[in-house]
DNA sequence: AACGCGGGGAG
DNA sequence: CTCCCAGCGTT
């Protein structure tokens, strides 16, 4: 047979005599990504980045799942290993309390399975951090068990696809969604194939917006391209406003040492470090509010000398500007009355601490203005 | 079933 | 700017 001959087989062909389940694959096989984890698809690969890859995207937990397998390179070293180091691998990824459960699920797994992660969906579920998303992925990728992965971007190909107009942000039309996906994965014969290949169907074609349908495989397959209603699926409830508010922290010094609180593991941000502040409340300034705050929060009387820097940030919920105060310490003797721990320590530590977001700005604005002191 | 939880990229 | 993302645990 000669390689002219071939082009039935060709790539870029639609195979319209497939189902689409099997035109998906093909696609797949084609036009997937190369990320680190696909390579070796062993369960502890697949389970760290299925975690990261929570409300995260693939391009930013590459460089993560690197540094975090280089360190922690199978279920044994991560169960041994202090939180807070865990904690700074996870610095700037966000939803910090993955971070927790998977060194959570990692010493259960050692402790109770002799470190190897379960099959089934149903015992996935049982260890801290697996949801139906991370234990459908688990068992699918790395066991090959027919269990659909209904995510963001399933919801909004499966509503385009099926032409549903269910609002994709309630749990009804994500369990709808699974039952019906459920003999297509099993007719494709290759469950984690499958699943990924919708996955990344959603995110490379099937984009929230102004779709790319004339690249895709299931192009004749969709209800909502043939009735021209790409552009109003999915479905999906508007979301709140998100309020602003205005924090102020004290950067205290006392004999070249700055103080440093450790937030508790119940509060956002738990476990991360920060500086002592809080609301400026109306009628104050940020100077007043970090004076204020320090003083609730680590019993120290301080006098501001200085701003280091406005922040700017927006988390999902409400955005933020911090005003970083430099304060000198006056008297009083630190007590920890928020903080699940205060620590003084020399500016050339604070890398040694994970750090949310908005305070690396700090301390980079405390880097820069010390060191041009 | 609704809500809170980070951060960053795309349009 | 706004929207969205390989979700989970709590209430």
């Amino acid at each position: 047979m000669s390689s002219r001959t071939h082009k039935a087989t060709s790539p870029r062909r639609n195979r319209p005599e497939l189902k689409w389940p099997a035109r998906l694959l093909a696609w797949f096989e084609t036009s997937k990504r190369e990320m680190p984890w696909r390579t070796e698809p062993v369960p502890y690969r697949v389970w760290i980045s299925e975690v990261m890859l929570q409300q995260t995207r693939v391009e930013t937990v590459i460089p993560y799942f690197e540094r975090f397998l280089a360190r922690f390179p199978d279920v044994h070293a991560l169960a041994a290993a202090q939180p807070q180091e865990v904690l700074k691998l996870w610095e700037g990824l966000g939803y910090y309390r993955r971070a927790r459960m998977l060194h959570a699920a990692a010493k259960e797994i050692v402790a109770t399975n002799d470190g190897k992660l379960p099959r089934e969906p149903e015992a996935l579920r049982r260890l801290p951090g697996f949801g139906p998303y991370t234990a459908a992925a688990v068992a699918s990728i790395a066991y090959g068990v027919a269990e659909p992965v209904v995510d963001g971007n399933v919801l909004r190909v499966g509503a385009r696809l099926f032409g549903s107009d269910e609002d994709i942000t309630k749990s009804a039309t994500h369990t709808a969604l699974t039952e019906r996906l459920r003999p297509a994965l099993e007719a494709s014969g290759d469950p984690g194939t499958f699943n990924q290949a919708l996955m990344e169907l959603g995110s490379l074609v099937c984009v929230p917006r102004e779709p790319r349908c004339d690249t895709c495989p299931l192009r004749n397959d969709c209800v909502a391209r043939r009735e021209k209603r790409t552009a109003e699926l999915p479905v999906k409830a508007p979301r709140k406003a998100r309020p602003h508010k205005h924090i102020a922290v004290g950067v205290c010094w006392r004999r070249g040492k700055l103080l440093i609180g450790r937030r508790r593991d119940d509060q956002m941000l738990g476990g991360l470090w920060e500086f002592p502040g809080g609301k400026i409340e109306s009628g104050e300034s940020p100077e007043q509010a970090a004076v204020r705050e320090v003083a609730e929060e680590t019993a120290l009387t301080v006098e501001p000398c200085g701003t280091y820097a406005h922040v700017e940030h927006g988390y999902t919920h409400f955005t933020v500007t911090i005003t970083a105060i430099r304060c000198r310490v006056l008297k009083g003797r630190t007590r920890a009355r928020s903080a699940a721990e205060l620590r003084w320590i020399h500016p050339s530590e604070l890398a040694e601490y994970p750090f949310p977001r908005a305070n690396q700005r700090i301390i980079e604005a405390i880097h820069k203005q010390e060191l041009h002191a």
